[in-house]
DNA sequence: TACTTTTGTGTCATTTAGACACAATAATAG
DNA sequence: CTATTATTGTGTCTAAATGACACAAAAGTA
């Protein structure tokens, strides 16, 4: 939930807050970033807030990288959540007061405007860090939908919505996949997103039409089954693609 | 800029303010509903501030509301803005201390994280009325691209962007346009928005595909020419191509 | 009544999407 | 070391959507 050990809220803007719904990609599971609270135990986003002299984005990439340790994540920011009930019965704050942590419990204690952001990252590559609220870090499956406090599930369930509207205008998955990867293991990640399974050879024409991805010479051995190509993105193309958008449209 | 006569800064949150792109279409022609400052003559948008227990939607169609009369309109917050720099030198502030105004200026010359929003307005229905700050309320056209204050200019370009990538995915035009129109005129509002020109008959099959609009049996006369068919749009399937989206992607 | 403009309504060729089939290969089990 | 099983590579065929384009009909105006 919360950025630094340190936290010192008087350099901190009051009312504005800010979630991060991590999406990673392990073992064909749509997987999200979580902390959980030390006392209460309950289930959080990683966030943080915003320092008076600094943009919302920057307040974001460095929660992004205190909880995962990476720098250079897709990030956007997708909506901003203001029910003014929604900061009320904030579980931090009963943590901190059970805590008697020295923190200044009024700040945690006022209405926030959170902007939610979405990122996506490669799993391999995250180390999970709790900040100082909570006592571990952890990756929880999607499909689980397991309970989040305040308007936390709301939060993934819009992000998961903006993502499934970006997979048909722009690329998806250099973000969540290793820099090598199968046909079928690229299909899996649309099909995770979408909650529905595609055809496979329809899934190779279309994805390979973009012409986003190179194939490599190499094959994925393991299961006892012919191996699977690997491919690579071009990034070249896959940065014009997110520029110019796929397809589609007018 | 900014909402009421009497506006009371005890009674706002700090540092978050909203700023509205109001779009109207009118003789083929895509406008921003827009402010002038009394003093400074500095053109802005439509904005305001968060009451202290109101949710942000709450305070976005109050200054709909207030600028335009309307209720029930298309109204979608689209990104945040939050450069710390974008607050500095805030005309407004000279334009109250100018004009000595009882109003706190403290208030206004604070950092705010502005909300976007991007509304779409029937233009006739539309009764423009200034705020406070501003002695006048107009319709400037989108392609003219004025000149606004702070960091305006780029809150349009980003909502017009927006509004480009519905346009790929919901249908538009409800709001836009008064409830009878012809296909010329539903196809120039496309073609206004893209900033690309269509093929008329390509544009009315797809369109027409998409099963949102029913053919009046009347006409449109006035033009040296074949008079054009009236439509208007099916509310029911409008809204359900709204709610699950038009065809395209995966 | 002729003229101009713009609309209504197609057609045809090309591209894209959806449904589906069979051979090849890599491990594993016998 | 051969058969078995699961999964991949690579198509084809049909239907649907898109893009380019043409001509007749109407409504004013000269």
């Amino acid at each position: 939930m919360v950025e630094s050990e340190s936290l010192n809220s008087g350099d901190l803007l009051n009312h504005v807050s800010l979630d991060c719904v991590i999406f990673g990609f392990h073992e064909n599971e749509l997987k999200v970033l979580t902390l959980r609270l030390k006392t209460t135990k309950e289930y959080a986003l990683p966030g943080g807030f915003v320092h008076k002299d600094e943009p919302l984005e920057s307040a974001a990439k460095r929660v992004l990288k205190e909880r995962t340790g990476l720098d250079n994540i897709f990030l956007k920011q997708f909506k901003v959540f203001s029910d003014p009930l929604r900061s009320r019965n904030n579980p931090a704050v009963k943590d901190l007061i059970e805590l008697k942590a020295e923190t200044d419990t009024s700040f945690f204690d006022q209405r926030f405007i959170s902007v939610g952001f979405y990122a996506l990252v490669e799993f391999t590559e995250v180390n999970p860090t709790p900040d100082f609220l909570s006592d571990s870090c952890l990756w929880t499956n999607v499909k689980d939908e397991i309970r989040f406090m305040m308007d936390h599930n709301k939060i993934i369930n819009e992000a998961l919505d903006v993502l499934r509207v970006q997979l048909n205008y722009q690329p998806i998955g250099y973000n969540l996949l290793p820099e090598k990867f199968t046909m079928p293991e690229l299909q899996k990640l649309y099909e995770t997103i979408l909650g529905k399974e595609l055809d496979r050879r329809n899934f190779q024409r279309k994805i390979l039409s973009y012409g986003i991805l190179d194939k490599l010479n190499e094959r994925r051995h393991g299961g006892a089954h012919k191996s699977p190509f690997l491919y690579k993105f071009n990034l070249k193309n896959y940065q014009s693609a997110l520029n110019e958008g796929l397809s589609g449209g007018w």
